[in-house]
Parts: structure tokens; C-alpha cells; sequence
DNA sequence: AGCAACGCAGTTATGGATAACAATCCTAGG
DNA sequence: CCTAGGATTGTTATCCATAACTGCGTTGCT
């Protein structure tokens, strides 16, 4: 048991009464401005330390109108994607000196557009927004319009200011090594559509397949969870012809994984599976995981140093930042069974 | 490409002239003071609508003196622990009506006070500790004497600022389940014991095994990680007498059963394996994982409630809320094999 | 020697909103 | 008919730090 009391705590020009010197002096002092005498400095900063002061960084964002503070607008879920770009997004801030504000929006338009505005009237110096626009796009547009913003859903509308991994890349690379193993055809269980990540997959799984001259399959549809992932894996376990699945997500992939065993299909021997993400887990599953290795903590990175420069320097040209992925071969896949 | 120029959005004064009135008066229409007529009122917010102005939250924050912020402590790892409890702090705030600033820190005691320092300098109403203090507790608790703060860690020395699960019985019901099956004894692979949550599990396993009379084996310590969770499983896979392991984490779980069955032990037939958290994979893992579920987004979302009531009346008085968390019992768990 | 340039520290204005106080106007009770 | 008190709106001071400008003494260069 404890009760308190909070106080504000002492300001520049007490810390300047103390020293005998102007609140302007101890700001250059704190500011690291040249032209004050070492005495001085080393006087104010004696100071500074006895009283404990602090600079009210609220104060200081009021008149230079810079929070040194990034917006990140993610989904209110939990999965891996969300949580390493986030993280990537801290660690690339923090070696920016800036500090991160989060919030979470559900899938609606209008959610979204009260997540981005609750950043700007924030006092944010930039914003970056890692979830699907659909049609919110133009009123985001409209209101990140005055503010530096980033964008690693791929999102339509808003192509030069992408940052991310290529998806058509990404899929293609899942799909063509199902093919390569001497699969007849490759079934895919998407994302939710309104992503754009998973919109690009489901789209570049077709077409690679097109181009091989293959028959394209039914696909099936889940929501990032594993349990979406046994469900539709129940369904394609069933089907006699599925020698090959191609997963839109590892977490869905361990759902698929489980129902098939379950089902008595062996992996990789009956059914290949590729995941996407190389999650930590995918190393460590029964069979372990062919997957995509796609690092959203390097896109966090990136998202953070684009940001900065467009927040240090308005006028700078963009154009879209997106990196090819890797294929990472595990147990999960092996050639069809033979017949 | 594009290039862009970015300016500040219309002030309070600028809607006040627009509309005929006085500032003060366009503030009481934004904070929802009583005593506005209607007209007045309605044109204010006309004229607000009109300009599409947004109210500078930093400078309220400066003359209230209070943010509607809340910062939150994380290590920088990318875990379920901490990715779920971040989400409840998120919605948590949300619902309060307070935003969430987010900084990670590493082990080190000088990184830990940084990165509080940073929130406090930042301005956050109040802070969320979720990575264990060791040392630092009392420089933090020094840096925090003026803001309220709420550790979800358990670390010594901030007993009634506490909230979280009750590890002591997180970890004697995973052993007793054990036990229960008819094992011997119970191995542990402990997380790293800077965490209090680790240590606490493993003094709460050891004293269960001691209260039930049984042999306590040397523990095995982990990082969290899926890979060094398979590191260990090796060496405990090729002891011959381990029958039942309690590992303090589902995701080190997740790489104990790998490095178990790809040594030709069957789970659950020859060993069987606890895990602690309940990830969403747990139940899609070969086999299905038993654990214990914590809820980390509740507990984020407790620390929320907790932390804003301290907010909103300092002098309240606080203690500790912990809950018990519950054994989930899947495949991974049998008794021990005959003889 | 003379004047520009610089080093150093202080003064004033500014950023945007709100609290506290002041000034109207109106209404109801005596 | 007068006044106390409430409703409504305006005015001024304040929150804290920084930018821009000012003042003064010193250094440097021709």
C-alpha cells in the first residue's frame, strides 16, 4: 500500500536563478550551442544535476514544432508481422533520436481514420502506417497531407511513399519452388484480401502459375490466425489431388501443418507446405518450415530512416522502397509422391 | 516521385476571427463546457468543420500540464510476452482515452534508465515497466517518484505497483500436472533469470517439487528463444530418465520438442512437455502443446486501468493485482512410459 | 589606429491552448 | 422597479523553451 503526491518539477529559469545566469544561457547549455564559457556550462550543468531538472520536451515541441516523436498506425491484432516491424520501427527510431507513438485501429475505414487523425493532433512529426487503407485511402491522404507519412501495407494510391518487401517476389519464389520440385499444380491459402500483401500474393501465385501453363486451383481464404490455418486445412487435407500448398503466412502454415497430420497426410512425403515470414517458430515446427524470409523489422528500419529524411528535408524526392525477399528450404517440402 | 512542403494547419485564434468570437470561447466549445449558447456553438464548430482545424495537443499538454499519454517499457525482443501485453496497453489506452509512447531498452541498468528518463522527458501522464529493473530499481524509482507507475515485471522493490500473473502458480501447476501424470520429477528449463517472472517460476517449481517430497534436478536455463529452447532439448533429449520437462516458455517449448523428436523421442510417449504463456501456435504444434495461459494483452490492459486511476487521483491508494492464471492440458502430455 | 567580425550573455517575442478573472446581459424574486 | 445571481463571452496571465535580436567587450586585420 502507498499513496503519492505528483508535482511538477523545476523549469529552465529556476535552474538559470540558481546558476545566476539567463533561462536563454541554459538552453544553449542543453542545446549544446558553442558560444558559452566553460565556466559557465560547467556551472549550469552543476546545477541542472542538484535540482534534477528535466527539459519539458512539451515545451519545446510548442515552439519548434518538431515532437521528434514518428506515428505508427498498426492493426489491433496480434501477429508476428505486426509485432517485428513494430519493433524494428523502436529500434530505428531510437538511433534516429526519435521517440514512437502507437495506436491501433480495427479493419473499418472510419477506425482508420480516427487512428491517423488521433496521430496528427497528436503532435507527430511523421506517420507511418502499417495497415490496409482500402477505401479510406483519399481521407487519409487528405489528412496526412501536411504530414511526412509512410507506407509498408503497399497500399494503392499511395505507391512512392512504400516501404516494404516485394510481395509478387515473394510468392512467386513460394510457388516456383513447389513447381520445381515437380508438383503438378500448387494450392494457395490467402491472407484476407484486403491486405494488399495478400492481394499481391494470391495475385502473383496465379500468374505464376499461368505462366507455367498450370491449372490454377480454387484458393481458399484465412485471417493470418492458425486456427484459420486448420480450418481450411481440414478442408485441403481432404482432397486427394493437394500434393502442394502454398501458405500466405507461417502461422497460418503450423494451422495447415497440424490439421494435415491430423488427417494422416505426412509432411513433406504426402503434402508439401511454404509459409511466408520465416517466423522464429518456423525452424522449430514438426516438420520444420519451408518458408519466405521477409524481415519486417528491416522494414521497420527503413520505414523510420525514409521518414526522417522527409521530415528533416520536405522537398526530398521519394520513390518506392521495396527489397526482394528469400526462399529458405526446410523439411516441409519434398518432391510429389511418386503415381 | 514526389516532392512535398509541409506547414502548420490553422491555430484556435484563426478559427476564433473566422467565427466572431473569442478564443477562450472556441476552446469551451472543444472541451464541452456547459455555458456556450447553441448558435454560437454551432457556428464554432461550422467554422471548424470549414478550416478542417485540429486542436495542438502540445500545446494543451503544456498548460494542463498532462498529456493523455502513457509510456510503456519493453525490451527490445520480439516475443509473444511482449508483443500481446503491448497490444492490451494500446487498447487499453484507447478506451481511457489516452495514447501510447513506446520505447525498448536492452538489459543493462544504464539502458533501462535511458529509456525511462526518455518518457519521462517525453511528458507521459504515467509509465508502464514491462522489462525487469535488477539493479536499476532504484535510480528508476528515483526518475518515477513524480510520475505514477505500474510494473508488470514483478522486479523487487515495486511490490504495490505491481500487476500481472501470479507465477508461483503459473509454474506449480505446470509441475504438479506433471506429477499428477505419475512422473518421478519434473526437469525445467528456466528463462533468464535477470526476468523476475523466470525466477519466479523457478523457485516455484523447485519448492513443488520439494513439497512433494521429490528429487530436484539441476535447471537448464534458456533466453526465451525457440532456438535456445532446442539447444537444451538436445541435452535433455539424450538423458534417458527425463520424462517430463516444464519449460518456462511456449516458444522455448516449441524448440525442446523439435530437438526431442529429432532425436527419436516421442512425445507424449516417452517425455512429456509444459509449456507457460499459450501462444496462439500452442494449440497447432506436434503435438498440441499443454501450457499454462497467461493472458498478457488482460494484463496490459490492467496496468492501463490501474495506471490511469493513479493519474486521475494520485492519493489513491494501490496494491498489488495479480491473477491466477489456468493449465490448458493438450497432446504433449502423458503419463511416463511404463518401467 | 580604426573598423569589422566575433564571442558571449541577456532581452523580447513567440508557439497554441487554457485557467482565472472580468464584463456584459438577462431573468426572477422582492 | 430594483437588484442579486446566473448565463454567456471576452481579457489577461500562464505553461516552458527557443528563435531572433540586442548589447558590449575583445580580437584581428589592414
Amino acid at each position: 500500500m502507498s499513496t503519492q503526491q505528483y508535482e511538477r518539477g523545476p523549469a529552465m529559469r529556476d535552474v538559470a536563478a540558481a546558476a545566476g545566469v539567463s533561462a536563454q544561457t541554459v538552453s544553449r547549455v542543453l542545446n549544446e550551442h558553442p558560444n558559452v564559457q566553460d565556466g559557465t556550462r560547467r556551472r549550469v550543468l552543476a546545477v541542472i544535476d542538484e535540482l534534477g531538472y528535466r527539459r519539458n520536451n512539451t515545451a519545446r515541441a510548442l515552439v519548434t514544432g518538431r515532437s521528434k516523436t514518428i506515428g505508427v498506425l498498426t492493426l489491433a491484432t496480434n501477429n508476428y508481422a505486426r509485432s517485428s516491424l513494430a519493433l524494428g520501427v523502436e529500434l530505428g527510431a531510437r538511433e534516429a533520436g526519435y521517440t514512437v507513438n502507437s495506436v491501433t485501429s480495427s479493419l473499418s475505414s472510419q477506425s482508420v481514420i480516427d487512428a491517423v487523425s488521433r496521430l496528427v493532433y497528436q503532435g507527430v512529426d511523421g506517420i507511418i502506417i502499417a495497415a490496409p487503407l482500402q477505401e479510406a485511402v483519399e481521407q487519409v491522404a487528405k489528412i496526412t497531407a501536411r504530414i511526412p507519412t509512410v507506407n509498408t501495407d503497399g497500399s494503392a494510391g499511395l505507391g512512392d511513399r512504400a516501404v516494404g518487401v516485394d510481395q509478387d517476389i515473394a510468392a512467386m519464389v513460394a510457388t516456383k519452388h513447389l513447381l520445381d520440385l515437380g508438383h503438378k499444380t500448387v494450392w494457395h491459402l490467402a491472407g484476407p484480401i484486403e491486405w494488399s500483401d495478400a492481394s499481391s500474393r494470391l495475385n502473383s501465385w496465379r500468374r505464376t502459375l499461368q505462366e507455367a501453363g498450370r491449372e490454377v486451383p480454387p484458393e481458399l481464404h484465412g485471417d493470418w490466425s492458425p486456427e484459420s490455418g486448420y480450418r481450411n486445412g481440414l478442408i485441403l487435407g481432404r482432397m486427394p489431388e493437394v500434393t502442394a500448398i502454398f501458405v500466405a503466412s507461417d502461422e497460418m502454415a503450423f494451422g495447415v501443418i497440424r490439421a494435415l497430420t491430423e488427417l494422416g497426410r505426412r509432411i513433406p512425403e504426402d503434402v508439401s507446405v511454404v509459409g511466408i515470414d520465416d517466423i522464429d517458430l518456423a525452424a522449430y515446427s514438426t516438420p520444420p518450415l519451408t518458408t519466405v524470409r521477409q524481415s519486417f523489422e528491416d522494414t521497420g528500419r527503413r520505414a523510420v530512416h525514409r521518414l526522417v529524411a522527409q521530415i528533416t528535408n520536405p522537398k526530398i524526392a521519394t520513390t518506392a522502397d521495396i527489397v526482394a525477399p528469400t526462399l529458405v528450404v526446410r523439411a516441409s517440402t519434398a518432391p510429389p509422391p511418386a503415381g
